[in-house]
DNA sequence: TCCCAATTGATAATGATTCTCATTTTTCTC
DNA sequence: GAGAAAAATGAGAATCATTATCAATTGGGA
């Protein structure tokens, strides 16, 4: 009759990150597979690679298509798990809009949130400490203790307005 | 070899309303329905009644078990088909958390963001006019037209913190 | 009441993601 | 550098939410 199990509410995908080591873009990845305490293998390193490459947020499925380029015994398994455990420990931030998969982009440094053209799909990033500080400012007024937020603004980008 | 097929880049989920008519609490289903262009059924009756029940967000499926309890022979995909048509014309949110099943409110005339429990998955209803004021000003900045915006702040509820 | 388009429910299909498991690699120890 | 234990891989099946298909049913205007 119900053709879904019924669903047992999971744990929030909001992690605290458990390692802090180097993030920036000059850590070979090596040293960051290292550092989440993984074996190196080519097939890490490459998803490291794509996932760092661009300016662009990524689907799982780009990062394999890209990776099997170079790589093309790669299954699609290894990405999905490898990009999980990165985003587990915070090394890349996985974005959802809407019902659509889920984009990777690399963790940098600094906090920001995304502005998207609901047109042509281009991702803008921001950040605004005002809009941050309002955030942790609602969360204690209802004696929430703040871990994490999304905020996504979607609207029509310059080019696709003209 | 790829299992999926290339995903295309669907249009967003962010709607303009389409139909203005009132949601309000008092407003009967049938008329809601009616104003949708749609025909009243049981079913659609039966669906907007659940949501429109509680404070609760709930999933399609909790929609749907609410729903047989009295109407055993409805079929989960008039639940899901009714609530895209009442989501495309705002008469309920979507709100997607993670990768967890999208979860459906009545559409008050009020604006509102959620503060989200990552323990208890209990979830808060707020509005803060100086976010939603900030957010126009970044979006302005990058030149957008803002059209909608998600703003999910998660954290611990005072319940669970003790 | 009659008719026809809209609606329904059962079921199959889809798309993203996760799991399983036998095989292969990496790394640690000597 | 060889050998062994543990971890990682890839192929494919499984899962889960959601959507599509389609024949049978029904609402509501003429």
């Amino acid at each position: 009759m119900n053709p879904q199990t019924q669903n047992s509410l999971p744990v929030s995908n909001v992690q605290t990150p458990l390692i802090k080591a180097s993030r920036s873009p000059k850590t070979p990845s090596k040293t960051v597979i290292r550092n989440l305490g993984l074996k190196v293998t080519d097939q890490r390193i490459a998803i490291i690679e794509v996932v760092r490459s661009g300016p662009k947020h990524f689907t799982a499925q780009e990062i394999y298509e890209l990776v099997t380029e170079k790589n093309p015994e790669i299954g699609f398994a290894t990405v999905y798990r490898f990009l999980r455990k990165l985003s587990e420990n915070s090394f890349v931030t996985e974005v959802r809009l809407g019902g659509m998969p889920a984009r990777y982009e690399w963790a940098l440094k600094k906090h920001h949130d995304h502005l998207t053209c609901t047109q042509c799909q281009k991702i803008v990033e921001f950040e605004n400490p005002e809009i941050e500080r309002l955030q942790s400012k609602v969360a204690k007024e209802f004696g929430f203790e703040l871990s994490d937020h999304v905020l996504e603004l979607y609207g029509i980008c310059p080019d696709c307005r003209k």
